[in-house]
DNA sequence: ATCACCCTGACGCGGCGTCACTGTGG
DNA sequence: CCCACAGTGACGCCGCGTCAGGGTGA
C-alpha cells in the first residue's frame, strides 16, 4: 500500500478472486508477487497480468495457455510475427466459442421441448383421476 | 447380443461413449449392468438410462444430479409430485442455461473487440518502418 | 496474550483418460 | 500358443476449495 505494491487482501478486494486463487496462479508462473518477509506483495505488472488471466479465462483459455499467450505478450517489443500468432489464437477460440454457443442454443430449445412435454404429462394427469381432489 | 443384451463394445459404438465411460457410470451407481462371468452386459433398461443420462448432461446436470432425476423417474408410478418436482429442476437449468448463454454472448463480443484492436496495431505497424520488408 | 492476517502443505472434487496388469474365449 | 477383448486397481489432469497447523506483527 505504498501506492506501488498491493498485499494479498487488497489483490483480492480489487480483482474479486480469492487468496488461494492468487497462490494458485503463482505456484503456475502466471504471477510473480515480489516477498517482503514471507508476504507476498503483488506489483503493477502483477495487476496487468491479472487483468489479462481474468480476460483470457472468460474467453476460455486454460491457465497453460494463458502462460503462453502471456509469454508472447511479455517480450519485450510488440513483434510483428508475435502479433500475427496472438491473432491465429483467437481466432481459434473464437470459433470454438461460436460453436459453442450453437450447442448451448440447442441444448436450451431441446430442454425447453422437454419441458413441454412434462406440462403435457400433467395436463392430461389433472384432467383424469386426480381432478376430484 | 442375444437381442436383448449388449457387450459393453456394443454400448460404446451405439452410444458413442468409452468403456471407462460405462464402468465409471456403474462405479456411480447410473448404470447396473448385470453379470455373465465377470463381463458386463447391458439390459434394455441400462439403453434408457444411458439415454437419459447423456441427455442430462447436455442440460448441464452433474451426474450425480442425474442420478437423483433418474431415482425419481424410476419410483414405478409417475406421481404428480415426482412431475411438478422435475419440472422445478428442468426450470432453474433452464434459467442457468440462459445465463450462461448471455455471459458467452458478451465474451464473445469482448473476444471480437480484442481482435479488432490486434488487427488496428498490425495495421499501424504495417504503414511505418516494417512497410518496406 | 489475543487477534487478524499471512504462510505452507496436503487432500478433495468431478468426469473421466490412461497406464499396468490379469484373466478368458476362440 | 497367441490375440483380441474383457476386467480391476490406481494415479493423473484442471482449477481451485478447504482443511490443518504454524508464523508474524500490532
Amino acid at each position: 500500500m505504498t501506492g506501488e505494491t498491493m498485499t494479498i487482501r487488497e489483490m483480492c478486494d480489487m480483482f474479486n478472486v480469492t487468496p488461494r486463487t492468487l497462490r494458485f496462479y503463482e505456484a503456475k508462473e502466471l504471477l510473480a508477487p515480489i516477498r517482503q518477509g514471507h508476504k507476498r506483495l503483488f506489483t503493477k505488472r502483477d495487476r496487468a497480468r491479472l487483468t489479462l488471466i481474468l480476460r483470457g479465462k472468460r474467453f476460455g483459455f486454460s491457465l497453460e495457455e494463458i502462460r503462453q499467450l502471456l509469454e508472447l505478450y511479455d517480450a519485450d517489443d510488440q513483434q510483428h510475427a508475435q502479433l500475427v500468432r496472438t491473432q491465429e489464437i483467437a481466432a481459434e477460440r473464437l470459433a470454438q466459442m461460436i460453436r459453442q454457443r450453437e450447442e448451448l442454443d440447442d441444448a436450451i430449445a431441446d430442454l425447453r421441448r422437454q419441458m413441454d412435454a412434462l406440462a403435457r404429462m400433467l395436463a392430461a394427469q389433472m384432467s383424469t383421476d386426480h381432478a376430484a381432489e
